[in-house]
DNA sequence: CTACCTGCAAAACGTTTGCAAGACG
DNA sequence: CGTCTTGCAAACGTTTTGCAGGTAG
């Protein structure tokens, strides 16, 4: 067993989340390829393995809840993906203007420096920042020709 | 008449928006206090001078679009505010996971240095970042003791 | 006067909820 | 076996749309 799934059993536990059919659906389409979804497209995917909407979404919070998941909101439209586990909670996307694509960014090693940052704001606001999300917006490599 | 408004009226005229009543009531209220509000508050805050939600929604897709105004998602809600015309279209904005608060952080300066980052992933990406919206979430000064 | 804008009400959309039937351990 | 979970359909809140009447220039 994978130390990733190893961790991700230990949540549930913690959490105390049964095992269900449909909750094992859901987790593994995250695990297996990790990128972001709507509830609708998590509902497509597993049409005809008879998981309802309203699982789809009761699931999605409840993943998010424990932690597995974070939720990302842009415009109209709100995604889920996978958690990172390990360490700093940063996370980069682009949305293109103009083809309304989304992407997620994945180089952490330039990320990193925007967590310095972070200590600023915390200070100025006296506040406690546990999470921070970067939404860039502009033309995408084809828009942009 | 201020720079600001004069800004405002070329943005307009440039985009061929003609003078209405109820535009000027809306894009007046982002002028006069520059903070973000939601569709719905805007409606509730102009009740009694005569403007339909549906004009209000029209409008801020309108002011949107031609550059004037951003919108901001949060989890479920949407917010709208005057899109800084001077500079680096920078926003940063602090979410309170506890009491759901939500916050303009206005130091311009501690932004700043986010800024040279973004070239990092207009390379790695292939794209042109125009925007860059940072959210911040974690417990406000209130909530965190 | 013409073209565009508006309010209204209905429709569309994403999300949530109550409930009876079913699955889990 | 009791409890928790599910699918369905109805309810909900927000956003969009069609349309007849009104407004701007």
């Amino acid at each position: 067993m994978s130390a990733e799934v190893e961790c991700v059993q230990k949540m549930l536990e913690d959490h105390g989340i049964t095992h269900t059919r449909q909750r094992e659906e859901i987790l593994s389409l995250f695990i297996m390829e990790s990128k972001h979804y709507k509830p609708d497209e998590i509902f497509k995917l597993l049409r005809g393995k008879g998981i309802g909407i309203a699982t789809v979404y009761r699931t999605l919070e409840m993943l998010r809840e424990c932690g597995l998941i974070k939720e990302i909101s842009v415009g109209k439209d709100r995604f889920y993906e996978l958690k990172n586990q390990e360490s700093k909670h940063i996370y980069v996307h682009f949305k293109c203007n103009k083809c309304g694509k989304f992407f997620d960014y994945y180089n952490i090693e330039a990320v990193q420096e925007y967590v310095s940052n972070v200590e600023t704001v915390e200070k100025d606001m006296n506040v406690k920042v546990n999470d921070v999300n970067i939404n860039l917006y502009g033309l995408c490599s084809k828009c942009k020709c």
